[in-house]
DNA sequence: GTTAGATTAGACAGGTTCGTCTACTATTGT
DNA sequence: ACAATAGTAGACGAACCTGTCTAATCTAAC
C-alpha cells in the first residue's frame, strides 16, 4: 500500500529548478549561490549534485524552462480569431505586462548570455528560443520563418525589451509594438516581399 | 631639472581604468576580480583604493568611459555631408564593425545593468548614454529629441545589438539598420509626424 | 623646503563560492 | 526480496573575492 503519491508536493529536482528560476531571474545567476538555491528549495546538496552535474547544469535547466515558459505565454495571450496585426500586438503585451507588475528584470536569455558568455549550452538554448519565437511570429502573420518581416519583428521585440530594461520603463516596448504592427501591416498590404 | 614629464606613460588611475575597460567588457564585470585589474594595470591596491572608494567606483569610471567612447565613435563615423538616411546607416556601422572584429561582447550598458542591477550610479550613466544617443540621432536627421522617429531608431539600435549578442551574428544589425533607414525615409517624406 | 597627494609592496581578515565526500534512509520498480 | 534511484544532513577543502592596513618612498606644488 503505497502511502499515496508521496506527500511531497514536488520532487526535489523540480523544486530546485523552480527556486533557481525565481532567484536566478530576480537576482542574477552569478549573484545567486548554489547554497541559497538549495536552502530555499528545501533540498540538499546531495540531491542537487545527484540531478545536476554542476551549477551550469542547473542554469541550463532553468533557461530551458524559461524558453518553454515564453512559448506558453505567447500562445496563452494569442487569439487566432484576430488579425495578424492584432496578434503581433498581443505578443508585445508579454513584456508590457511584466514591466507593469515590476517583476521584470529584462530578457532571461540576454541576461544569461551576459552572465555566462562561455557556456555553450546556454548559446544553444538561446538559439532554440529564438527559433521558437521566429516560428511563432511566422504563424501569427502567415509568413515563412525566413521572411524578412519575421526577422524585423524579432529585432523590434529585442529592442523593446532591452530598452525597457535599461530605462526601467514600458515606453520602448510600446514603441516597438507600434513599429511591429506597422511593419506587419505594410507587409500584408504590399504582399510578401 | 625635472626628469621630463615623468617616464610614466599614464598615471596609475588611468591605467586602472584602461585595464578595467578591457577586462570588464571582455570577461564581464563580476567575473573580473579587482586583484586582476590591479595586477594587469601594474598598479597596486593602495593606489586603487586611493582613487576609487570601492569596486563600484571603478565600474562607474569604466562605464562613463564607454559612454564617452560611444559618442566619439558615433561622431567619428559620421559624415555631415551625407543625407540623413545615410548618416543613420553610418551609425549602425559601429556595432557591425565591432562584430566583424570579434571583440564584440554586446552592449556594455546592457551588460552592466544585468551584472549590477542594484547600482544606482550605473542606472544614471546608462541614462546619460541614452540621452546622448537620442540627441545624436536627432542631430543626424534634423529632428527633435522627443520626436517619435528618434525613439524608433533607438529601439532598432538596441534590438540590433541585442540580437547580435544572442546570435553571435551581424544579421540583426543589418536588419535593424535597414529598418532604421526606412523609418527615417518615411519620416522625411511625410514631414515630421 | 615643507607639505600634501600619489604610489609601492604585500600581508591580512572575513566572507563567499563551488563542488566533494561520508553515512545513512526512503522510495520505487521488477 | 532486491537493486537501483532519490533523498537527508552536513562537514570540509580549496579557491576566490573585496576591502583594510602598515610603512616607506616618490613627486609636485607653493
Amino acid at each position: 500500500m503505497a502511502t499515496s503519491p508521496p506527500a511531497s508536493p514536488l520532487k526535489s529536482r523540480d523544486r530546485l529548478v523552480a527556486t533557481a528560476t525565481k532567484l536566478f531571474y530576480a537576482n542574477g545567476i552569478n549573484a545567486t549561490g548554489i547554497d541559497t538555491v538549495i536552502a530555499e528549495s528545501g533540498a540538499t546538496k546531495g540531491s542537487m549534485y545527484h540531478h545536476f552535474h554542476n551549477k551550469d547544469g542547473l542554469v541550463a535547466a532553468y533557461l530551458r524552462g524559461e524558453a518553454n515558459g515564453w512559448h506558453e505565454a505567447a500562445t496563452g495571450v494569442d487569439d487566432s480569431s484576430k488579425s495578424p496585426v492584432e496578434r503581433v500586438a498581443l505578443m508585445f503585451t508579454i513584456p508590457a505586462t511584466a514591466i507593469a507588475t515590476d517583476s521584470f528584470h529584462g530578457c532571461p536569455f540576454t541576461n544569461a548570455m551576459v552572465e555566462r558568455p562561455a557556456d555553450p549550452a546556454i548559446a544553444e538554448i538561446v538559439g532554440d528560443y529564438r527559433r521558437v519565437m521566429a516560428e511563432h511570429v511566422a504563424d501569427l502573420i502567415g509568413a515563412k520563418t525566413t521572411d524578412t518581416v519575421v526577422a524585423q519583428v524579432v529585432v523590434l521585440y529585442d529592442g523593446g525589451v532591452t530598452g525597457a530594461k535599461q530605462t526601467r520603463s514600458a515606453a520602448p516596448v510600446a514603441t516597438a509594438s507600434a513599429m511591429a504592427q506597422n511593419v506587419v501591416r505594410a507587409w500584408l498590404k504590399t504582399g510578401r516581399d
